[in-house]
DNA sequence: TTGCTTATTGGTCGCACACTCAATAGCATC
DNA sequence: GATGCTATTGAGTGTGCGACCAATAAGCAA
């Protein structure tokens, strides 16, 4: 399935060929896991030959720690933007929720799930992992202050708060690849339930203000490929 | 590094030899993980050849579905017996957290974790997962029950309950593989929290009963983790 | 003791993996 | 157009995996 013959090959710069295999090396981990990303897969979908994997990445688990990472600072970053848009820390919490408990982020439920599992076996991704952790506890723990300190919501706690929101979240993201839809809508809503109780905010508070959006020009994000549905795993 | 020469080889009955290669691979699970339930590895801890074990499960992934069942039922009931003992419903909820969230559960939650994100690539697998969780849960659900029934909790839906219980546990547990020890106390309560505001308990109900014990013959959980008193940063 | 059933062995095959390194060729520079 | 640097290739090493199967021997029954 590789494109035909090898024509010509094609050289680029360091720092352009290292990115691109960072970029190609998260999909993978997005769509089929980390133990997926192999010098043969990656090189295979950069139509290179394996040898120039392992010349950007003398080993392999330096290149899985850096795809988790690219993979999951991204989401973070379209997930809880550094800089909050203009809307209140209300709809900003609201279009977090509907989006983490929402199929769209079932990918990187089963990444945090599979980067969590294999820290047990690397630690090097082990170290990526408690480094994104902390990046997206301080995320959420900022928007929670932001929306405090507007009078919008009420916590003693918000760093507290946050790792409460977290837990949850996490708790609900361990199915993501064994029963996704059996789940009562009352399960579902969980973690904005949570927050809801967390920040004194009435029930459904978080839920309802998804529609009523001045869209910020966040369109579907070209980076998530639906499709390729090949897996197979020995 | 065998046991030195192999002398003589000894012959069981299919079923004897069955049970302890499934024993052999949950224990293997427990400690190193489902991955590394192979037919070398499992071969060498019984001392013998490989072809054996391939024998009495052609295909591995049946045994490793077998394995995460045995040891998952084992736990479930230390954990949560199925008659329940003469005590309190709240002494046995109280017992469950207590081992639930200590030290003693990490090979347990590594597991899970394992199971779960093994689920994506096995499905015999991930068929048994989801049978244990609807076993852990119907357990769970049980014991609230009970308790309901017997005057000492109050909740309207048992099995509501029981899932978010089960979520919160879940999510402490996914990250058993990356820094347990630096959960404030806060967090590691937080199972045992839930549940009692679940249940209409008072704060600490469910975490003070563990030592004035009738001993039940329950050896093993003498460590009352009050908190492992490391500070956090975010 | 003898014989027979079958649990167990030993050996082999094909595959996928990470990693190494001398040889090659793209391309910017002169 | 020639030159030199180096990004890229091709070929090969060794390991571990699941699966397969004919040969062997353990231990029960006759």
């Amino acid at each position: 399935m590789t494109s035909s013959v090898q024509r010509k090959r094609i050289r680029k710069s360091p720092d352009d060929r290292r990115a691109e295999i960072v970029e190609a090396a998260a999909t993978v981990a997005l769509t089929e896991g980390l133990e997926c990303i192999t010098l043969r897969r990656i090189a295979e979908q950069l139509d290179v030959r394996p040898g120039l994997i392992s010349h950007y990445f003398p080993a392999v688990e330096d290149l899985v720690a850096e795809a988790f990472g690219s993979a999951a600072t991204a989401e973070l970053e379209s997930l809880l933007p550094a800089d909050p848009p203009d809307g209140s820390s209300l709809n900003h919490l609201a279009r977090f929720f509907a989006r983490t408990t929402g199929p769209a982020y079932d990918d990187m439920s089963r990444l945090w799930l599979n980067a969590r599992h294999l820290s047990r076996y690397r630690p090097v991704l082990r170290e990526r992992v408690l480094g994104q952790e902390s990046l997206w506890r301080g995320r959420l723990t900022g928007a929670v202050r932001a929306g405090v300190e507007r009078g919008e919501f009420r916590t003693e706690d918000p760093d507290l708060t946050a790792i409460r929101i977290l837990v949850v979240i996490d708790g609900l993201a361990s199915h993501a690849n064994t029963g996704l839809g059996n789940h009562p809508s009352a399960v579902i809503r969980l973690a904005a339930a949570t927050a809801e109780r967390e920040l004194g905010l009435a029930d459904g508070t978080l839920a309802l203000a998804t529609e009523p959006e001045p869209a910020t020009a966040e369109p579907g994000s070209p980076t998530t490929e639906p499709g390729s549905g090949t897996e197979e795993q020995s």
